[in-house]
DNA sequence: ATGTCTTTGTGAACGCGTGCACAAAGATTG
DNA sequence: CAATCTTTGTGCACGCGTTCACAAAGACAT
């Protein structure tokens, strides 16, 4: 989970739930690739498939927002499309702001996939004088100083910070004093805000950290599944790679150089079942 | 949340919740400053405000590490530094490489947060014939026919997918026969791999969306609240933008502005069947 | 109309994650 | 050594989210 939400309770609105709500996006996506495919209806089999979602979670969300298939045949897809739109709020123009014109900023600026939904990059902020006027994605960077003139007069409530981490907070305060209230957070920081304002981060190296957990964890397994289960992972502790630190690591790099070279996957094609470990 | 997991099933591996592991870069970042400001110890409560998270929650994740804490000091950074360090498996150099040198592509190259952990960016693979030999962050970008040498040469199990659509689930069946078992995906699709292979995903406008939910549901309360608790919004949705009560008229007003707003691309138009629930 | 077949919508059970609250453990002081 | 104080580690309860499994609803055929 690249992402997480700061302050705000339960969030419960008039009843959809938070993990509903954030597996609406996914939804929409498969459906406008339906749309564009002009498909008239889909099943919540077919749906599922296409989103990477359970069937059966996936008509619970629809349930939390009304009753919109029919039943023996499916969901009508443009129809569909429209009512989670609406629910996301997707069908209203949503001018957004982006602090920091870096890589990542000038990347976010490039990015298609928010035109496409209901977002408009309303200004490229930096704090850098010398990136004032020039132009980034079309649009000319402006300066930090602009930043409440351009909030209010854009009625602007989403920002998207893009900072290095040391002036992340102090932006969001300014965002947040010139009337945002949703932001959207790249900065590897903890934001502090006040209630009522939304934040969510993304933070590229966590998730990078935990498919290395998880690589670490299978390498071990491996070793372990190779070494003729020598100690077995014991009820106790949860130190399987611990208890001997040495060897543990000697054998979890073994074991990914193994890995990384030919001994797994023999098959030419993709959906070669894979190793197999217990 | 910006990122799932995709495929396997629980990773309760042995015995860390998977809520925990997305938690740790959390507090080792948080730990990372303090020890950089020389600090010997911190309390949970105090570690805690600095991730961003509840004590107890900290506390809770730590058992499952282990007791590593001293009860009425708190914990030893350094300490608890390597510890995380070393569950999260950063104590290895991880090469990973990088498809689809776009903007984005650039920017994740660019990234320092990356090589500050244990990852090495090993390769810059483009499939634009153009783009090979030119340098992005101090780097050769590379032809994607080298892909699979890349990756056994270098022992390269995680790789960061910056693709458009279209290509990441080629690209990604190609990374996983050339060795790879963890995917990080910026691409706005569903991977489909097989077993062993974790993909977590990065989409950024699912991340706008989930935040329009939220600003939308704000204006809609503010509108109620200075509209004096007009009608409760109905069973069909949080309307807040004009709707009517009964909620087969508002379906029905619905599917009118569908077809009329812009919502919809192509398509005909007698395809919007009058749903009309019972 | 009646029956069959398909697919939705949901009640209910279950498991995970969260937060409370407190006993246990160690530091510290007298 | 005893008393007190601080902070950890965790048992427990609760609520959310997921999944199963099935009745209800509608399409379609006869």
């Amino acid at each position: 989970m690249a992402t997480g939400r700061t302050h705000r309770p339960a969030t419960r609105s008039r009843g959809i739930p938070e993990a509903t709500v954030a597996r609406l996006p996914l939804y929409l996506r498969a459906l406008t690739a339906l749309s564009e495919r002009s498909v008239p209806t889909v099943s919540s089999e077919e749906l599922a498939a296409a989103a990477g979602v359970n069937s059966a979670k996936l008509r619970k969300d629809f349930s939390y927002l009304g009753s919109y298939g029919t039943r023996g045949v499916g969901y009508d897809v443009e129809y569909l499309v429209y009512q989670i739109s609406r629910e996301l709020g997707l069908t209203q123009d949503w001018p957004v702001v982006i602090v920091g014109i870096g890589n990542l900023g000038a990347a976010l600026a490039n990015y298609g996939g928010f035109a496409s939904r209901g977002f408009r990059v309303a200004a490229l902020i930096d704090a850098d004088p010398a990136m004032a006027g020039k132009p980034v994605a079309g649009m000319p960077v402006q300066h930090t100083d602009e930043l409440e003139k351009i909030i209010e007069e854009n009625g602007v409530s989403i920002g998207v910070i893009a900072t290095p981490a040391g002036a992340a907070q102090q932006v969001s305060e300014r965002l947040i004093a010139a009337g945002v209230t949703s932001i959207l957070n790249f900065a590897p920081t903890v934001l502090s805000v006040p209630d009522g304002v939304d934040v969510r981060k993304v933070d590229l190296s966590i998730e990078l950290q935990i498919l290395a957990f998880h690589e670490q964890r299978k390498a071990g397994e491996e070793a372990a599944a190779a070494a003729g289960s020598a100690g077995e992972p014991g009820t106790g502790a949860a130190e399987s790679p611990a208890a001997p630190a040495a060897s543990a690591t000697a054998t979890a790099t073994a074991t990914a150089a193994a890995a990384a070279s030919g001994v797994r996957k023999g098959g030419p094609e993709g959906d070669v079942p894979a190793v197999m470990p217990a």
